[in-house]
DNA sequence: CCAAAAGTGTTCTTACTACACCCATGG
DNA sequence: CCATGGGTGTAGTAAGAACACTTTTGG
């Protein structure tokens, strides 16, 4: 930051700092994101993301564990959470200049659906419908949802970040589930087991089973790998040759 | 962005926003970031990344293109501009709270070093040398240009943003040379050759050829192809198995 | 001629795809 | 017995690694 000399830095336009939360969980094998609807203008009764104001002695990132923890009543060590990007177009919010530090978060699915919001009309919404809604989201958090998204879809690629979705013991049925459901495609059961398996460090063998319909499926905890290499192939992305 | 009813958006602690740029480029075949040094307190006489306050009409992209012509009089049209993460640690400015948003930027090599900078003493570090620099940079400045390197060193491997370190025509092996100081390692220059002008999309020839030493060179332009698929590997990177 | 850098061919190996096949349970 | 999902074997293929070899210039 380069101070010009004879301008002090407090002479400078304030803005207000928010945190916006893209929390997604999986429900009922859908891919769901946390909206509030708003009981204010503007964008008063739209859907928007989670989220408010940085308060004067937080870090960034201990404001969104505290919305997370306020808006969810999640125990927020369960929840991955790492910074998306800042939004601070002009006119984002017509009322002031706001920039907002969107972070993304991932919680496995919840038994019950949301308690303790302070943002009474919350919800789990498919992402899908979220995106397409007439009218949108409101401020910007369409974009911010989506950017999300691409985040989240290429991070399941070359890290270990599907087991976010997955309880804390999971089977490799439901990890290819979180795939499916995240990436919108169909994978092959077997190749996906032995690709998981095979990458020492993805899941570690609980020794326990688990049965429901057919054969009774090993149960795994994840492992302590942090990045997958080689990478998990998303089947279908031509964007290249 | 949850309002909360009876608190009003203007009602919250003002923040100064900040761009800060990790603008790398290579001089004589080493990997540069720009640096300022500072001519106040705090960090007096220590580097920091050049930067300044957003204006209050202003978009963050916008301003961060404005300090990179402020500061290098660079034509911002040939530099790769993204947005890399933003900090903001109540206590990274002793003296207000400031949320600086950083962007990377990657320019090709510069003919004359800097100029029209409003922040007399600028100058290319090596970056190597810059994060070992005992004191440090100032601020959370050393971190930023760290996740910068990042950043840059991964986005190598899956798009095509080392062209961004080029002139506009350049040879197989100029952009070779990228690769190999951005990562620091050595690539095969037979298969790297393969890989590139295999990938269609990638660079496209411009039937010219340049002469230096040994056989002529062909010379190509950067082909409109956005995500390199399969990616370029980097060698050494034994993160996982 | 030689040195130097550009570029091609070929072999070996890794890892993904597709799919046949077997396993272990409940009904 | 069958249906259902879990899991293994294997052949074919795409693409990287290593490196021998050829090409085209300057000196």
């Amino acid at each position: 930051m380069a101070i010009m000399p004879g301008r002090s830095a407090s002479s400078n336009p304030p803005f207000g700092v928010t945190v916006d939360l893209v929390l997604f969980t999986l429900v009922r094998d859908r891919l769901c994101a946390l909206a509030v609807r708003r009981r204010a203008e503007p964008f008063r009764s739209r859907w928007a993301l989670p989220g408010g104001f940085v308060q004067p002695q937080e870090d960034l990132e201990q404001a969104a564990r505290r919305e997370l923890r306020e808006e969810t009543g999640l125990d927020a060590s369960r929840v991955h959470l790492e910074q998306l990007a800042s939004y601070g177009n002009p006119h984002r919010d017509p009322r002031q200049r706001v920039v907002s530090v969107a972070y993304l978060a991932l919680a496995p699915g919840l038994p019950a659906p949301i308690a303790g919001s302070d943002a009474a009309d919350a919800a789990w919404l498919e992402v899908n419908e979220l995106l397409h809604l007439r009218p949108g989201p409101a401020f910007d958090h369409g974009q911010i949802l989506r950017d999300g998204l691409d985040r989240a879809r290429s991070k399941l690629e070359y890290t270990p970040l599907a087991t976010a979705f997955c309880p804390r013991e999971f089977t490799i049925a439901e990890l290819r589930k979180v795939y499916e459901v995240v990436w919108g495609t169909e994978l092959d059961p077997r190749n996906f087991h032995r690709k998981v398996t095979g990458t020492s460090g993805f899941v570690v063998d609980t020794k326990k089973v688990r049965v429901e319909r057919g054969r009774p499926a090993q149960v795994y905890r994840v492992g302590n790998l942090r990045l997958l290499n080689p990478p998990m192939l998303r089947p279908g992305l031509a964007l290249t040759r």
